[in-house]
DNA sequence: TTGATTAAGATAGCGTGCTATATAAATGGT
DNA sequence: ACCATTTATATAGCACGCTATCTTAATCAA
């Protein structure tokens, strides 16, 4: 790593982001799934029914982004899109059985991934290095709104 | 945020990498540069006529991600690929005089924004956070090779 | 020297992110 | 009731990351 390299957030942050998803795709591939399809399900294993624009403000991405990924979960046999009885242009997100089924073995998974990246940190210093991660988000967010 | 959001590491690390990406876009672009491209050209400011194998392994990123990089720079007149005397294989990447001009301009932009997403941090909170990141690269890094 | 292996790069195909734009339905003001 | 605006979603097109595969050149071993 370059000096630059080593003292600069976003290109940490940035390869960081990059081993979380390789380490989390490597995780949920056997189970079919791809790191942003896995987002969504915890979002609709928490609650089903959601429409495209809850579950794109839910996990700050654009709604093309999401509109995309819901595409893939359809093709996949994860999720189907009911038409909404109050608003004809929404569809409403629900589960597959399939999706429904899972849950348990994604999440472990997932957990394990956060665990294995912070191995090796106390508990204060986990939850330091957390509340960090949420300071530079709320600064990145400031100052482009 | 959901509880779940504001504990995962992998979650925390990718919204703030995208947040840090769309920061850095938006103070490059008008200087006609993408954010992967200034990475290159960090490499490249420290020295230049290095393979693309060099870069690669410079940036951490996989030798398919690094040649579609190089094309877009050299379709963009960033860069030149001269062929190397020594590897009749290998091309030497050369900047052109365009890129060798943003230097100073597009450097200050990336230091604001690494400034800009540590707002608020003290020089200790700063170099603890980055400390930190190193920290979890190393320990994804382990488990997957 | 020849033949197998390794190394450098290019290319195809895909996931995930973005912006910009299009369409259709809902809503608000007159 | 009507028109303008807003809202929900879809689509096109691009950047950038990845894996897998191909070609060509270099290297190593017999």
């Amino acid at each position: 790593m370059s000096e630059f390299q080593k003292t600069s957030a976003g290109f940490l942050a940035n390869h960081m982001a990059r081993l979380f998803a390789a380490a989390l795709a490597g995780r949920v591939q056997p189970l079919g799934l791809a790191p942003a399809q896995f987002m969504v399900l915890l979002e609709l294993w928490a609650e089903e029914g959601r429409t495209q624009a809850e579950l794109t403000a839910a996990l700050s991405v654009e709604q093309a982004t999401m509109a995309n990924t819901l595409a893939r979960m359809e093709r996949d046999g994860l999720i189907e899109r009911r038409p909404s009885p109050e608003d004809k242009r929404a569809r409403l997100v629900h589960l597959t059985p399939k999706a429904r089924g899972l849950r348990e073995e994604a999440v472990a998974e997932a957990q394990s991934v956060n665990g294995q990246a912070l191995d090796g940190f106390s508990e204060a210093e986990a939850s330091q290095f957390l509340a960090q991660m949420r300071r530079v988000i709320a600064n990145l967010q400031r100052t482009r709104r």
